[in-house]
RNA sequence: GGGCCGGUCGUCCAGCACGGUAGGACGCCGCCCUUACGCGGCGGAAGUCGCCGGUUCAAGUCCGGCCCGGCCCA
């Protein structure tokens, strides 16, 4: 057997490895295998931001093991990695980086520049997932800016429109005042800050009726005002007209029981659309709908002499006027939460615009199904798209008034306004810089505007359990749909999964994944999670040069159960390094001792070689039952434990004498530490993929190819468990550890000579020692072993009614 | 307000679906320079398992209520 080094630099091998598994092809998936079964990873494209941080870490190292235990256990493992391009983030740095704003330049123009700035963090981020060691079969990368998946994308859209399941149509929507442009609930997040509350006079038959409102701005689209019918003060008003301020306009007070009726004055105006508890109003009350808004979100033409402000000037003009008027009453300072937009803060408007949808919510039912069909790990995570399913009420608003997106496939005719799509054939097209082959259908004209929105990125991302699979160019694309697993982050469950989920049932009528695996956050050393402005961030690229990959892959999987928030602890990650160091060290010894192993020779294991083989079969068992279930810290934990605390701990130690023997017993020793440490190896490869391999490359691989990653997962034996040796072994073992506590009480070395060794017990106690009457003469260099009834000195741990008396000299 | 999760040695994480002496890591303390490993080995101190009830011979573990924290959403 050939020999490991003393030393390794744990850095050096790692890039070695990385660099000898892409030349190999060791994890390419084999598009011509018809044998094995195949298992397809649906890796999420993550957004090039150029950091690779410790979340992504978490994340690709949960389905990495997951991939290289599903490759072992025999599957044609399909791992491809693409990249989500597009997005505001993006547009908004180049805008900065090239100070312009991006309608200084020709759409075409400005987007080449957000390609050429993506491409440099995709680089970035590519060397950071390399250099994690993720078995990503590197001939599937892709881009979803490149014309290949944008035809994909706009493909997808058409056949959706043919299916009805994607309309234009008029639909209140979020809307960015900044960005100027639509965008989804999943993108409006919500800050407090400090507002005020306004109490206005509106007339009423007798007289006036006060009501509170944080947006006076929003008197001129009042359709209504709501109080509380238990509401003593103001009930006996309900059903009738009620005069708005400055525009006396006639509105109706209604009844609507989910009024606070301490809150404010207890009346309350219902405007369109003040926020979105008003567009479930006027969906309620049948109300009628004033649009105050404009495209670029200034107030218009209904807001009277106010048109042509944006929010914040019109609700200072309109506060004024109405003081002027006397009809404001108070004013007072108030905590509120609002809505804004997640990209730059600013606070979003619901209006009415004429927007893509694609219906969703037909889906909720299906979508719920399936997720209760699938599986999920952990399993508690599937609630919270189930949850989330259940409670949305809109259409996927999919337009955006973007730029470096996916073009919408449209035009209009500039004659009729029928809306003419792109063919397939057509495809992939930019609108803005293309007219359509054909004419119009309703009118036969050959004049088209374009449609000038693209596509929410959501749009792009969520359709890879398809794409990655092969459609639609692929026939065979169904060997690989449904993805076998789909990973998330515990936080976007709500919008990956769930928009994966609905696009693959409306476009198939198929689910998009057969399982889901869920990461939780990673959390700073204070607690909370991890974030640059928290301050409690940690670079993924200092933790790699630190202590390398293979140890922080330790702490992704053992930093506490799957689907949990896990706390980034350098700790764990200095654990991680030094049971490489302790496996190292062990695999070396014992690779000294197997250099004159001859593998074709057989002896009878001793009691201790039985003993090893039982616990590394149960370790066997459990490793293989979590790493079933995802659940890598179980998992890890059984193969860690068994390697230091076991095998390295207790057999290495009492078969030394053995190994620097000869004989059968060395013989025996010999084939059980061979057998042993490729299986030890085995499990710990999905973890530890690149010290594992260097290890297995050394002491067993045959040829250069040969990976432990592609060696097959060990099968729980169980005609290697003996329950008898399991017994007796444990109680030897417990034994010499307290032989080993007594010396060191006594402030001895653990190699000193001890002359003699009463162990006391039962009969059956004593014969299970017997058997081991060697193994602790000579590893605890014990001239003479009595063997007694009744009691001695030291009690065993864990095995009642045995104890033992030591006598040193 | 809703959904989900969590509250266990100083710190962090297990254990809870199948009730029965609470386990590991880090840190701390003390020994051992044993020829694989001092990036090591051995040992020790340290927990009324958030609170209150209930079921039970027996409850971190099951049931009910409450308090606190987190994530997501209203």
């Amino acid at each position: 057997m050939k020999q490991l080094p003393n030393k390794i630099d744990f850095l050096q091998t790692e890039e070695k490895w990385e660099g000898l598994w892409e030349e190999h092809g060791t994890y390419r998936y084999d598009w011509g295998d018809k044998t094995r079964p195949k298992y397809s990873v649906d890796t999420p494209p993550p957004y090039p931001s150029g950091d690779f941080h410790m979340g992504n870490v978490l994340n690709w190292t949960y389905f990495d093991m997951r991939a290289r235990y599903k490759r072992m256990r025999g599957f044609n493992v399909h791992f491809p990695q693409g990249w989500d391009c597009h997005g505001m983030p993006t547009e908004v740095a180049v805008e900065k980086n090239k100070k312009i704003r991006r309608s200084d330049v020709p759409p075409d123009v400005f987007r080449k520049m957000c390609e050429e700035w993506v491409v440099q963090y995709i680089a970035k981020m590519k060397t950071a997932i390399v250099r994690l060691g993720i078995s990503t079969d590197w001939s599937l990368e892709y881009r979803t800016m490149d014309p290949d998946y944008i035809r994909k994308v706009q493909l997808s859209f058409l056949i959706l429109y043919g299916k009805g399941l994607i309309y234009k149509g008029e639909h209140p929507i979020n809307y960015c005042p900044r960005c100027e442009t639509a965008i989804a609930d999943a993108e409006v997040e919500r800050l407090k800050r400090t507002g005020k509350i306004y109490s206005i006079a509106f007339g009423v038959p007798d007289g006036e009726l006060i009501i509170a409102t944080t947006r006076p701005e929003y008197i001129a689209a009042c359709v209504a005002i709501g109080i509380n019918p238990t509401d003593e003060r103001y009930n006996k008003l309900i059903g009738k007209q009620a005069t708005t301020p400055l525009y006396n306009r006639k509105v109706t007070i209604i009844a609507k029981d989910d009024v606070d009726t301490s809150f404010g004055t207890g009346a309350m105006m219902i405007c369109t659309y003040g926020d979105k508890a008003d567009v479930i109003d006027v969906a309620r009350f049948k109300l009628p709908v004033i649009n105050l808004l404009d495209a670029k979100g200034k107030l218009n033409e209904n807001a009277g002499k106010y048109a042509g402000l944006n929010m914040p000037e019109g609700r200072k003009a309109i506060v004024e006027d109405l003081t002027v008027a006397n009809l404001l009453r108070d004013e007072k300072q108030l905590e509120q939460e609002v809505g804004t937009c997640w990209r730059c803060d600013t606070p979003i408007e619901v209006v009415n615009a004429k927007q893509w949808f694609m219906k969703t919510t037909a889906f909720s039912d299906q979508i719920i199904e399936q997720a209760k069909k699938i599986d999920w790990y952990p399993d508690f995570m599937r609630y919270r798209l189930i949850d989330w399913t259940k409670s949305l009420d809109w259409d996927w608003v999919l337009s955006r008034q973007r730029v470096f997106a996916t073009p919408v496939p449209a035009w209009y005719c500039k004659k009729c306004g029928e809306i003419h799509l792109a063919d397939p054939e057509e495809l992939p097209v930019d609108t803005k810089v293309t007219q359509p082959r054909g004419k119009c259908a309703k009118c036969g004209s050959t004049e088209f505007t374009p449609d000038y929105d693209v596509m929410d990125t959501w749009f792009d991302s969520s359709m890879t359990c398809a794409i990655h699979a092969g459609w639609p160019d692929r026939k065979d694309w169904h060997d690989l749909f449904p993805a076998s697993i789909h990973p998330s982050g515990q936080d976007i469950i709500r919008t990956w999964a769930y928009y994966l989920m609905v696009r693959h049932l409306a476009l198939f009528d198929e689910p998009a994944y057969n399982s889901v695996l869920i990461n939780g956050m990673v959390l700073g050393g204070d607690g909370r999670k991890m974030s640059k402005s928290l301050g409690n961030f940690v670079n993924t690229p200092e933790v790699f040069s630190k202590h390398g990959a293979d140890a922080a892959r330790q702490w992704a999987a053992a930093g506490g159960s799957t689907g949990t928030d896990i706390p980034f602890r350098w700790e764990d990650v200095e654990y991680g390094r030094r049971f490489m160091t302790k496996l190292w060290n062990a695999c070396r010894f014992s690779a000294m001792r197997l250099e004159d192993h001859d593998p074709s020779k057989h002896a009878e294991p001793t009691l201790l070689d039985r003993w090893i083989l039982t616990k590394l079969e149960k370790t066997v068992k459990a490793s293989t039952d979590a790493m079933e279930k995802c659940e890598w810290m179980n998992a890890t934990e059984a193969a860690r434990n068994f390697t230091w605390h076991v095998f390295c701990d207790d057999y290495l130690e009492a078969a030394k004498y053995r190994l620097y023997g000869e004989g059968d017993a060395k013989l025996a020793a010999q084939q059980t530490l061979r057998y042993t440490i490729r299986r030890m190896l085995q499990m710990l490869a999905p973890v530890t993929p690149h010290i594992t391999e260097e290890i297995y490359s050394t002491m067993y691989a045959t040829d250069p190819k040969d990976s432990i990653h592609l060696s097959k997962w060990p099968e729980y034996n169980e005609a290697l468990v003996d329950e008898e040796a399991e017994r007796a072994g444990d109680l030897i073992t417990a034994i010499m550890g307290e032989v080993r506590k007594i010396k060191n009480k006594q402030g001895l070395p653990l190699n000193k000579p001890a002359k003699k060794l009463v162990v006391h017990g039962d009969e059956k106690a004593l014969a299970d020692v017997r058997l081991g009457d060697r193994d602790i003469k000579e590893t605890l260099k014990i001239e003479e072993i009595a063997y007694e009834p009744g009691s001695g000195e030291a009690e065993i741990e864990g095995h009642a009614g045995v104890s033992l008396t030591l006598t040193i000299a």
